[in-house]
DNA sequence: AACAATGATGAAATGTGTTTCATAATTCAA
DNA sequence: TTGAATTATGAAACACATTTCATCATTGTT
């Protein structure tokens, strides 16, 4: 996971990222809010994790303007105090968690972890390689933000496709699946679906995604 | 709201529940965990309050068991101590909050709030009234079960009205977030859409639920 | 190498959703 | 009450996705 710390106190901010990197994370530390904005512009991390007392921008006027700008990124507070207007605060600033000062790295671990893995559940966008599902509003388009135009059946095939990757999908799973069909059709309506999508994946990434195996079914590799 | 209280202290419970009452809740009260358990089955509760410490089964315990069982109720955990420990186990037991004792009831309550408020926006089913959209599998039925077959348009259309339930929409609304028009058509596509999607959900719940303010637009009511 | 089975392809046919049109029915205001 | 504006409706026209078909290419086997 790649990992933000904004933490004005290095003696706090220092030992974190060295635990992060030992389990096999990258973090960086910011030094106050202001400096954690500007690299949340450049990079998107996974979890941010943000001390409440900074200077210039407070964290959870970091939170705040975060929020307000559309951004998602699972959120952390870190407060010194369990007060109770703290707590409500964090909670009403759009921060998805708060953990009280003194804690120990297993805690904020966990913490992370957990809130990361709600926030990957809850999503409603597949992203695979170079492209993106949006499952809500059925949209396709590139990491550069480049639109693919898909038909339904071919949208669903794509987003079978995905959550079973690197997986051999048959013709009966396929049938099963994207036209809830419980046999398999004396036509091909699955081969000619996947030529069409083939068509449209390679327009507009370039790449080929759609692997057939003889006899066996088709996988979706990106290589 | 509908708030189910899993507290065998009824000193606290009480006044938790009495508290909720004020500001306009519902809120019921189990001794321990087996009655929590025998109440979410019976009945749809918005969010449910657990005690760590609980006779028979324990408020984690539950937990546990309502996320097993598919249940994906809002969980607010009460515990004793903010041993870490604790904390840790609490999150990935499936809890979505937690709180240390003692705590005021404002702050409970604003966290029930804001458990409440993430839940209903990551949701990706609406409900309204008779019947319910799945927003993933773009599928609509009534709350017995029975489906209402939509055209993709009219899935759209019925997913605006709903969430933009109770306010006029008036045309020009319309076209730009279901036909993603940034004029008015000079034609009655809007008009003709809204006709057939009205005649499918009288046809299967009975009910006429778009009603029309001449000259001003659209609002859906159930009445 | 030849063959049978499987998969790929382009174009045509079909089916379904969407939009349009002409007309009828409402609503509101003068 | 009358008329102009707005909305409703059924059927037809259109557009597009989906499926089919005939043909060609590939794979693995003997």
């Amino acid at each position: 996971m790649e990992i933000l710390i904004a933490e004005d106190e290095s003696q706090i901010a220092e030992p974190l990222r060295k635990n992060f990197l030992e389990e096999g994370h990258h973090a960086m530390v910011a030094k106050d809010g202001e400096e954690a904005l500007k690299l949340v512009e450049k990079i998107e991390f996974d979890v941010i994790v943000l001390d409440w007392k900074m200077p210039k921008v407070s964290g959870i006027e970091v939170c705040r303007r975060l929020r307000e700008m559309g951004n998602k990124t699972p959120i952390l507070l870190l407060t010194a105090l369990s007060q109770v207007s703290n707590k409500v605060e964090a909670l009403n600033s759009g921060a998805d968690d708060y953990i009280t000062k003194p804690f120990s790295f297993e805690e904020l671990l966990a913490r992370v972890k957990a809130t990361k893995r709600r926030y990957d559940i809850e999503k409603d966008v597949l992203v695979y390689d170079d492209f993106s599902l949006d499952l809500i509003s059925r949209k396709v388009e590139t990491n550069d933000g480049k639109k693919i135009e898909l038909t339904d059946k071919e949208f669903d095939l794509l987003k079978y496709f995905i959550t079973n990757k690197g997986t051999v999908i048959n013709k009966a799973l396929l049938c099963k699946y994207v036209w809830e069909f419980n046999f398999i059709p004396k036509t091909n309506v699955c081969e000619a679906t996947v030529k069409n999508l083939r068509k449209k994946l390679e327009e507009s990434t370039g790449k080929k995604y759609i692997k057939t195996l003889y006899g066996e079914g088709y996988i979706l590799i990106a290589d």
